[in-house]
DNA sequence: TGCGAATGTGACACTGAGTGTCACGTTAGC
DNA sequence: GCTAACGTGACACTCAGTGTCACATTCGCA
């Protein structure tokens, strides 16, 4: 009965601030790896370019990676939820091909910045590897938003999670053609493309 | 015109050894790591155990992870060569399902271990991520190797690519339930299940 | 307005992975 | 037997990531 029961303070000021200065950090480490290659950067650099201290950078991003890689947060939940939102009589590849739709609003916003940090992943190993962990987590999230338009949720499928994964193949590799036609080629086309290429073959 | 130019000398015994070493290497790792985790063990326990220097096992395997994962080496070419071995006019998914009996294979001939390998590295976030970036590396091979049976080799399609992809997401899958029921379940019905997921849905 | 607690930050020490280099001993080829 | 190549061990080094501590600021509350 302490007063450790306390998630959310009154005020959200701090949160804010907080969101403020990551995303500032997060920028200034990009424009670094960008120009000095991601292996080149220390985490010393990173501190020193923003004008904080080596620990501080730590607390706001738990590694390296994450600075960049902190622009995918939310969509798990967001495609998720945007499968969710699909009329429950649509089929599960409709379904998670417009609930992508979700993800590819993000690159339309900025097609420059996406496709930079598109291509500064791809061509980072370390952050491709860590880009495909995060993304596998995604899965999860997914299928089991198939198993609730199913009727049946908790009781995701070994078909709900190949299709999830699946699903997310096919917006990594419209992504890595995107990418390497520099943003010529459409993301719409290549992402039905893809999914055509897995329903009907 | 110097000596340099000998890639393969007369004799074979050095391989062999190593060969055999490097099975030693990974036997005593793998050990270890179910015994007390992966995270709980250094390199210097590992160099230790084996009766090495910490040098000589990082000579033997670039990473921690790879003394696990070697298990997995090939995998990749023989599930290619497999692909490319299956009638022309066989379609893709039918030709993919098949080429994976190549890697299944493995684990029927030894079920236990098997099974403590693939637990231990889907219990292990260090081991899942790296696997799952090796993985990802599978899947070029393959997708050439469909573009070749298509009689346009070198010409790789969203579509292979995006096939290729799916087809590992179902051995991934089946794996994973395979590993949940103990192994109780049959990986042959379960890999059959994931295909079919994806091809009627 | 002032007090106390929570919080953000910096400084520091520490562990452990991975890289590179060098010297030594063994082995293979001639 | 001589020589060159190779495997190994012993270092030293860089850097990521963790944990701890003290200090300062800020917020909640009286």
């Amino acid at each position: 009965m302490t007063g450790a029961a306390r998630p959310r303070p009154p005020t959200h000021t701090r949160d804010i601030a907080r969101a403020a200065v990551r995303a500032e950090l997060a920028h200034v480490a990009f424009e670094l790896f960008s120009r000095d290659g991601f292996d080149k950067v220390t985490l010393d650099d990173l501190a020193a370019a923003a004008g904080v201290s080596r620990s501080t950078f730590l607390r706001y991003f738990g590694t390296k990676e994450d600075a960049v890689l902190a622009a995918y947060d939310g969509h798990d939940r967001r495609t998720a939820d945007a499968l969710r939102a699909r009329p429950p009589a649509e089929d599960d590849w409709t379904a998670l091909r417009r609930a992508l739709d979700t993800v590819i609003e993000r690159y339309h916003e900025d097609p420059a910045g996406s496709l930079a940090t598109t291509r500064l992943v791809r061509e980072t190993p370390a952050l491709c590897a860590r880009h495909l962990e995060k993304q596998h987590g995604w899965r999860p999230a997914l299928a089991e938003a198939l198993a609730e338009r199913a009727g049946t949720p908790g009781d995701v499928t070994v078909g709900h999670t190949v299709r999830a994964a699946a699903a997310l193949d096919c917006l990594n590799v419209a992504l890595d053609h995107w990418t390497a036609s520099d943003g010529r080629l459409d993301l719409v086309d290549l992402l039905d493309e893809a999914f055509a290429a897995l329903t009907g073959a």
